[in-house]
DNA sequence: TTTATACTTTGACTATCTTTGACCTTTTAT
DNA sequence: ATAAAAGGTCAAAGATAGTCAAAGTATAAA
């Protein structure tokens, strides 16, 4: 017998490999209700099965109504991120590294001039920033958010 | 199913579209019949969907003969400048007019979806920052920069 | 077999978004 | 003036989802 986690994910999988959108809703509680544990429990299958790295991209929404997504990248995708992941999830990055992720995204076609350039734009504004250690830490959420913003319209 | 805010917002939105004049008014009282919910919803939509800052007008009177309107307000390089110079000489700008700002200039084609949606990208990464101040000072410096760099490269 | 480490499960507390209702103000009709 | 007919405000309640750290379990190393 395996155990809650497994099983959940392998629920989830299924769920979205069934799925002809890319993607699936559900409500957190009425999944923790499914698998008879508490909501929080979907929260640990997510950020441990269901990671950017695995190629998974989750969103969500509180209140009435709401619901978690869970959108499987296509294998493109999953292939041009590989090459990002490790610097996306250290969650710091130099701006020499940056600027350089930018070029390679623009030389592979996955992102025009305009977009390299708004991205370099936004670097830029970070240099105001004192604190060294902030402005790693930002840059990398900024280019990790930027990224991902990409991805999920792609 | 989406939740009532939601629909009532498609549903005023549509009605705008197939508006000739460019507004639409509406009875309070009735529109909330029509959603069957109470008419103080109605407000609540209103403030959260159709703000000044995404580019609506709300006009209302009250009395026998009392009315809601609702204008889409046609975007002009001028009209944004006037709704953002406030914003532009202090340098600071909060999150909602930072996306309003970049909702209308895509309104206006002066940016393609995608890179209104980079552009909100970098909007969220500042969400981690702790103080509020230093956040909104740094999201003037980020609009900023990647506004002049769409200039420089028209 | 014990111990150390990694993985899983739980729950209390928090954050966010939505819906409702009681009470308030303005305008019009008589 | 007054009553009737709108619309407005605000705070509480409801509906979800998120965070974090403690407690429980399984697995690997000694």
């Amino acid at each position: 017998m395996s155990n809650l986690a497994d099983g959940m994910e392998d629920y989830l999988k299924k769920l979205l490999t069934l799925s002809a959108s890319g993607y699936i809703d559900i409500k957190r509680k009425e999944l923790a209700g499914k698998f008879n544990c508490v909501p929080s429990q979907v929260n640990y299958v997510l950020e441990t099965r269901f990671t950017l790295e695995k190629g998974y991209l989750v969103e969500s929404k509180r209140g009435g109504k709401g619901f978690v997504r869970i959108r499987k990248l296509q294998a493109s995708l999953e292939n041009l991120l590989d090459m990002f992941v490790q610097d996306i999830i250290t969650g710091r990055i130099s701006d020499d590294r940056a600027r350089g992720l930018i070029q390679r995204l623009y030389d592979l076609k996955y992102i025009s001039l305009r977009e390299s350039r708004l991205m370099e734009a936004a670097l830029d504004s970070l240099n105001i920033i004192k604190d060294k250690s902030l402005q790693e830490t930002l840059r990398g959420w900024l280019l990790k958010d930027m990224l991902l913003m990409l991805i999920k319209f792609a």
